[in-house]
DNA sequence: AAGCGGATTAAACTAGAATTAAAGTTGACA
DNA sequence: TGTCAACTTTAATTCTAGTTTAATCCGCTT
């Protein structure tokens, strides 16, 4: 679960994004108006916190933006002032929820959870592409063989590549969506990874393979 | 999306190419400012990253000189001087936005993005010629008879072809703009790949041919 | 505080791409 | 029609991206 925070308080900012890495979101945080909206844009986040008083411009503006083009991502705001006139603009440009600082960090994760809860994607909990299913509810990857439950890494590059079978993915790819544009992590841990799910592929007994497109990426393939 | 990039140090040039790529974009490289102004002058740009300081004509002359001819594409331009005198210049002549020098990948990715945002393509992203098709996503080459995955070189080769079908492309040209200007790769590397492409097509049961035209160079032909 | 499991790093290894080398083949032209 | 440069092709070699195993780190549980 990706989620994109826009707050310029960088201790706040801080604290926000430890709380919530140890809640099992990947976060990445921006400190002004403008940014937001440009990580917003690459479509790649499954919610967004924004605070309404930033630099360069402000959370309304970024939010009634992002709608603008048609993106639905849930989004909750925050901010200073408890004033009724903020939060009656915000409600028409789109937001789903609020909150005023400050507030309880349990508060905000409950609101999180909350947010993305009635998302619509979860109509298909149930990957399939072959022989091979991936069960987005509890991680669990299954063959004609039996089943693994799957860490959680391994299961969002699994996902990766089970909702777009047969189309390559660049490593890049996998690291910006699933540890973040600013992360530090190298190219190799991607690899790891690719490495130890096709040894469960392979004990799962699946027709399915994750075929390498050097120099490209990598790819979900049914080779019956 | 085709980008144009022109920045004289090799290394951070092939690194950009490669991360662009892998981004989904189509990324042309030149090495100075005349190639640069050369290129951007076709037209069929989306948008350009300039060096400021380039051999045979800067950044921002050639920024200035298309902007004169009316193109009105994105330019970012980089500048290892952090002056404010650059900045104000560059803006003068119609720079879109900013990078100094070093900078995060990420970072330029971000505002790449952020600056070819209203283009809704990816729609040329397969390239046709009579019964061949080439996927610039996959990479993959298909014919009548199937298809394959194209390598690096030989898919850049491949797609200069396809882009320019029919027209005459010579051993140079491929050098200078797969290899780089100051490459010290022999001419045998092209007729080794022209090679090994003549018999994927061959294999592909395609009606389309690379012709050699002696002494100038090669060209894409349709038999049929 | 010991142990467990996931995440990451380190590093040896391998496959296949890139390049080089070298032995044919072709066609323009004297 | 003989020769030479321009190309073609195959094979050998080198190099690099990807693969894999193992070690380490780190937070969490017992």
């Amino acid at each position: 679960m990706r989620l994109l925070l826009a707050e310029d308080e960088k201790m706040l900012s801080d604290a926000l994004v430890t709380m919530l890495t140890h809640n099992n979101y990947s976060v990445d945080a921006v400190y002004n108006g403008q940014d937001a909206l440009d990580y917003l844009e690459t479509g790649d986040y499954d919610g967004a916190i924004l605070d309404i008083m930033m630099p360069k411009m402000d959370g309304l503006t970024v939010l009634r933006k992002i709608r603008a083009e048609g993106l639905t991502l849930p989004v909750i705001m925050l901010t200073a002032k408890a004033e009724v006139d903020d939060r009656v603009e915000g409600l028409d440009a789109g937001a789903d929820d609020y909150l005023t600082k400050p507030f309880a960090i349990k508060e905000l994760l409950a609101r999180i959870r909350s947010m993305t809860r009635r998302q619509p994607e979860l109509s298909d909990s149930v990957l399939k592409f072959g022989n091979l299913s991936l069960d987005r509810s509890d991680y669990e990857l299954a063959g004609p063989d039996g089943s693994t439950k799957l860490a959680n890494k391994e299961f969002q590059i699994m996902e990766m590549l089970m909702t777009n079978p047969g189309q390559v993915i660049s490593t890049e790819r996998f690291l910006e969506k699933i540890w973040g544009y600013d992360t530090d992590a190298e190219v190799n841990v991607v690899w790891v990874y690719i490495s130890t799910l096709r040894k469960k592929l392979a004990n799962l007994g699946t027709s399915v393979q994750i075929k390498a497109a050097r120099g490209v990426g990598y790819s979900l393939e049914d080779k019956a």
